[in-house]
DNA sequence: AAAAAAC
């Protein structure tokens, strides 16, 4: 084990990656400064542990709480008086403060992980999913966490987690990744795929703590950063990677707009090892240079699909490419996502070297986990339709705590006139969308998860990514254009092995979606409204668009042979690169295998198997 | 066309 451990070490060290050399012009006076190589491990932000004793989390420094801890609530008594770990964030200038357990009480842990990551998953539904991966040599998966050494802090995390197997993802992605490959990989949200990019990034660092940084009067050279589409979904990815990260020494940050600037820029000053930030907002520290990507080892984009679409294509490309960033090779690139159109493959392939491509689960069968339901509903009649639906939840008392309704909507304002509606007609109702301050949506998705406000109306902000727990309805009162909006959408139910209604408003506005979502309905083995397959037909103006097509979000785009404008042809079934798995395996059969299981946690998947 | 994302 340790000797795996070592060798992992010593290859890291063989092919250890070169300093870039590029700084960007208006970095480059503000870095004629002293790039002094610290001493080691004196971390800007670390105090002294020495960096040896994180391995051993009995042993000195880092690592000694844990056992000290336990069966103190909370309290990590504060390493040296002053507030203790509870209620001292503010202490920015108390280095010895002791970090919060994010575990509480480690003698009666808190489900809290397990309610989210582990409940009511069938691990065994696991084994049946379909794995493609492509790529050269690739690293073969694991079965376990004990068959991968990530280092003992961290498995003791991953044991306070109650992660007691890697999910499929996990078991394939955390080799790959531990073996510095690049790595485009599908899979979905509830299936631990955060735990997938975190652990070995986590661990890499752990490894390497050692390595020198540069140091710059006010500049941070963090050694991992990961970007998220909205500021709610970088909020969810730090949360989780701080609780994987406890006592492991590596220090996490997140950055995001709409808050100022100077309490992050503060939690930046006492170091960083991974940063969680937003495009808009990195960039301006950026442009501040405040944060350096100089020494930047590993890059991870979630929702990667989002990440390189129109809006956001361009400042990731800054990101990456314009500014100090090590290029493709040397540092090394993770993409997920649960959609992953080829276009957006092929533009991600600029970001990624000698990469393995890795699709988890299939968009094919469904289990019924998510019952999808389609309804054709005049723009006019839409308020009082909801109305009647949420009128009959509530005489279900499927309207509580336990069981709350998602109703996206195409714009900000309808979202504002839809909330201010549904609370004149009682319905306990807030909303989140662009438009509302920062700390409006926070206590909108608080009140929201809580169960204070059982019905949350949103535009897509918060369509990706967001685990909430007890979402047992999404109602699309507005359809997106996209059907991978529509996918991701709907996933927000239907999670950790629960049920989950999802209702579409249908009406002749939606005629684009017509045919992808009668065809995606189908493969999830829902019943198709006769009105919409007619629909379909007739909207299949698509003689010369492109999309809708097979969902086989899996495919490596890579394995297309060619760009077949003639091949696939008519049936767009191209988008997805895909087409191809026709009957075999994937498509087919009522169950094939996949499906059906006696939980399918997974299976929900179909659309959520892709989130 | 809309949404997201910095000040």
């Amino acid at each position: 084990m340790s000797a795996s451990w070592a060798d992992v070490a010593d290859s890291e060290k063989a092919g250890s990656r070169a300093k870039p050399a590029y700084v960007p012009p208006h970095l480059r006076n503000r870095q004629s400064e002293p790039v002094a190589p610290l001493p080691e491990n004196n971390r800007p932000g670390y105090g002294v542990q020495p960096a040896a004793s994180r391995w051993t989390p009995g042993g000195a420094g880092g690592g000694a709480g844990y056992r000290a801890d336990a069966g103190r609530p909370g309290y990590g008594y504060g390493g040296g008086g002053s507030g203790g770990g509870w209620n001292n964030r503010s202490g920015g200038w108390d280095r010895k403060e002791r970090e919060v357990n994010p575990f509480g009480d480690d003698a009666d842990l808190e489900p809290v992980f397990t309610e989210k990551e582990n409940t009511g998953i069938n691990f065994d539904a696991y084994e049946d999913i379909p794995i493609e991966t492509s790529g050269g040599d690739v690293p073969p998966p694991v079965n376990t966490f004990a068959d991968i050494d990530l280092g003992e802090a961290l498995n003791l995390n991953i044991r306070r987690c109650k992660y007691v197997r890697p999910t499929p993802v996990q078991r394939h992605a955390i080799p790959i990744l531990l073996g510095e490959r690049d790595l485009m990989a599908c899979a979905q949200t509830g299936s631990g795929k955060t735990a997938a990019f975190c652990f070995p990034i986590i661990s890499g660092i752990m490894r390497d703590q050692h390595v020198q940084r540069p140091r710059g009067l006010r500049t941070v050279f963090p050694l991992a950063v990961i970007l998220s589409p909205t500021r709610e979904l970088a909020c969810q990815i730090h949360d989780e990677a701080k609780k994987f990260s406890y006592q492991t020494g590596v220090k996490v940050v997140v950055a995001y707009g709409g808050t100022p600037i100077n309490q992050q820029l503060r939690e930046l000053e006492r170091g960083v090892d991974i940063l969680v930030a937003t495009p808009g907002r990195l960039n301006d520290l950026l442009e501040r240079a405040r944060v350096s990507m100089q020494m930047i080892k590993f890059l991870a984009l979630d929702e990667a699909d989002r990440m390189l679409d129109m809006g956001f294509e361009p400042q990731i490309r800054k990101i990456v490419e314009q500014m100090d960033m090590p290029p493709r090779g040397v540092r090394q690139t993770m993409l997920f996502s649960a959609t992953f159109p080829r276009e957006i493959q092929r533009l991600a392939a600029d970001f990624l070297s000698n990469y393995i491509f890795l699709a988890v689960g299939r968009v094919g069968s469904s289990t019924d986990l998510i019952a999808q339901r389609v309804e054709f509903v005049h723009e006019s009649d839409k308020k009082s339709h909801l109305m009647d639906l949420l009128h009959a939840q509530r005489e279900n008392g499927a309207q509580d705590k336990q069981s709350l309704t998602l109703v996206f909507v195409e714009t900000k304002r309808g979202a504002d006139t839809l909330e201010n509606w549904l609370c004149m007609n009682d319905f306990p109702a807030t909303s989140i969308h662009g438009d509302r301050t920062q700390q409006e949506r926070e206590v909108a998705l608080r009140s929201f998860k809580s169960g204070r406000t059982p019905i949350l109306v949103a535009t897509d902000v918060a369509a990706r990514g967001l685990d909430i727990p007890h979402v047992a309805h999404v109602v699309n009162f507005d359809l997106p254009n996209e059907i991978d909006d529509y996918v991701h959408r709907i996933g927000r139910t239907g999670r950790a092995g629960k049920s989950g209604i999802a209702t579409a408003f249908f009406n002749e506005k939606n005629a684009i979606l017509a045919r992808p979502l009668a065809e995606l309905m189908q493969e999830a083995n829902q019943e198709v409204p006769e009105w919409l397959t007619r629909y379909a037909s007739r909207a299949s103006f698509g003689g010369g668009k492109k999309r809708g097509g097979g969902r086989f979000g899996g495919r490596d785009f890579r394995r297309e042979g060619s760009f077949s404008r003639g091949g696939g042809g008519g049936g767009g079934s191209d988008y997805y690169g895909g087409g191809g798995y026709g009957g075999g395996g994937y498509g087919g059969g009522p169950s094939g295998g996949y499906g059906g299981g006696p939980s399918g946690g997974y299976g929900a998947g179909v659309t959520s198997a892709w989130d």
